[in-house]
Parts: structure tokens; C-alpha cells; sequence
DNA sequence: CGGGATCCGGATGGATACTG
DNA sequence: CAGTATCCATCCGGATCCCG
């Protein structure tokens, strides 16, 4: 892998966005790192997002291995957390806002892109 | 915004991914990234993107305003750069390039990762 | 060469109702 | 609460042909 020609024949880049192209797991996997952890939660900001639609999703990130799957002995209690992997994520979230915030017209004029990064800096333990 | 749910309501996170949630516009931002301008050029490694796809792409990047679109003077010959928006994204395609090779089995055992990573910092100038 | 027009089938998304 | 089952609309993407 010497040049670009290889490079772009076995692309670590289209690796990871097959892992995340798809209109919802970005944003599951975003409220993971916030703390949501439930099958309902998931659906609390998404008025779009139907049952059967989060359900495979969450299946398609349990295969790609960046979440797990926890069910709870009282039975109907099932919780979700993410993996090494998908903690690994952090960093291109982390880009992902500070894109927006930096470039996008009607975030520029936010005066609360420094507590917005402080945010994430804490939640995403960036260093 | 003060607080995560304030930040989840308006959330710099999905607002980039509204801009490449699609199939194809990572792939083709990475290869403008790689010195690629041409239409014919984008449809090189990708032989399922057909014409019809890979123009509307072209034009939705060119809403979103990540590139621009320059029509040379002799008439049929096209070329496409990228924004300084687009430019921007330098960091997100790195980490997800970095993300693939430190966790994905197939990448990992890749000898030439200390390559990748100085070929995509040249490139894209990173610092 | 860049890219529009058409056609078409399969995948995807969403609403709703139901179940353990 | 965490899903499954159905149904239906739409959209997406691919193939092919065409044009300036």
C-alpha cells in the first residue's frame, strides 16, 4: 500500500462509512455515548424512527459489533451499550460537530460552541 | 444550549451527517480529496454508480456547498473541486480512515498503517 | 466528455396493530 | 418495555439509450 492507487483499492475510509451510512445509527450511536440506553429512549427524538426500523438497527450494529446487546433478568428489561469499538467512534463524532459548528451558517453565530465542546470533550473523554 | 438535552434537539452531529448520509458522497469527497476532477473519473472505481446517481450526487455537493463546479471554456470539459466547507472535512475522513485501522480485524494486521496515516496527513493536511 | 431521460425492481421507511 | 407482523408508498439505484 505504497500509493494512492492502492490505497484507494481497500479504503479504510468506505470501510467505516459502511459501518455508519445509514440514515439512523449515527444518531443511536451518538445518544449511547449520552447516556440512552433503552429501546424507547432511542425513539424519544425521532417522530420518524418506527419500531421496526430501530429494531433493525440495532440489530445491524449488534452484527457490526459496535454495540451490545444486554437483556436484564427481570425479563423485560433490555439495555444497549457500546462496544471497544463502537467507543471508538468518539473521535469522527467529535469531527462530525466540531464540522458543523465551525462551518455550518446558522451554528457559526452560536455563542455556545465552547460549552458545546466542553461537552463533548467530557462526554467522549477526547484528549 | 446548555445542556444534552438542548444539544440533542439541535444537534451538530446530525446536521453533518445530513450532509453525507447518502451512498456515495463520502466516496466522492475522498476522491476529490485525492487530486480526482472529472465525472469520468469518480465512475472509475465505483462500477455500480451510474450516470443518473452520480449526477444527482454531484449535485447535491454542489447544494450543500462541499464543492464547486467549473465549466471550462472549450465547452465539454467539466471540473469539480472542493469548497472550502468541503475542504473542512479533512479531519472527519481522517479519523474515520484511523477508526478502520485501529479496530477493524482486516486493517489492523496491515503492516502499512504508519504509511496510510503519513499519505492522509500529506494530503490532507492535517495538523 | 458530461450528463439528461426513461424504465424498472428491490430495498427502505413509516403507520398501525399486536404480543410476551 | 421491547419488540414482531403486516401492509403500503416511496425512493433509490442500476441499466440502457440518447444528446450536445
Amino acid at each position: 500500500m505504497n500509493n494512492k492507487n492502492d490505497f484507494a483499492s481497500k479504503c479504510p475510509v468506505d470501510r467505516a462509512m459502511d459501518l455508519l451510512n445509514k440514515k439512523w445509527h449515527i444518531q443511536i450511536i451518538k445518544d449511547l455515548f449520552f447516556g440512552k440506553k433503552h429501546f424507547k429512549e432511542f425513539k424519544e427524538d425521532k417522530p420518524n424512527l418506527s419500531n421496526k426500523v430501530l429494531s433493525n438497527c440495532l440489530k445491524d450494529l449488534e452484527n457490526k459489533e459496535l454495540i451490545n446487546k444486554t437483556i436484564l433478568e427481570n425479563g423485560n428489561y433490555t439495555e444497549y451499550s457500546l462496544t471497544e469499538k463502537g467507543l471508538a467512534l468518539n473521535k469522527v463524532i467529535y469531527e462530525l460537530a466540531m464540522f458543523t459548528l465551525e462551518k455550518c451558517d446558522d451554528f457559526k453565530d452560536d455563542k455556545h460552541k465552547a460549552n458545546v465542546e466542553k461537552l463533548f470533550k467530557n462526554t467522549l473523554d477526547i484528549n
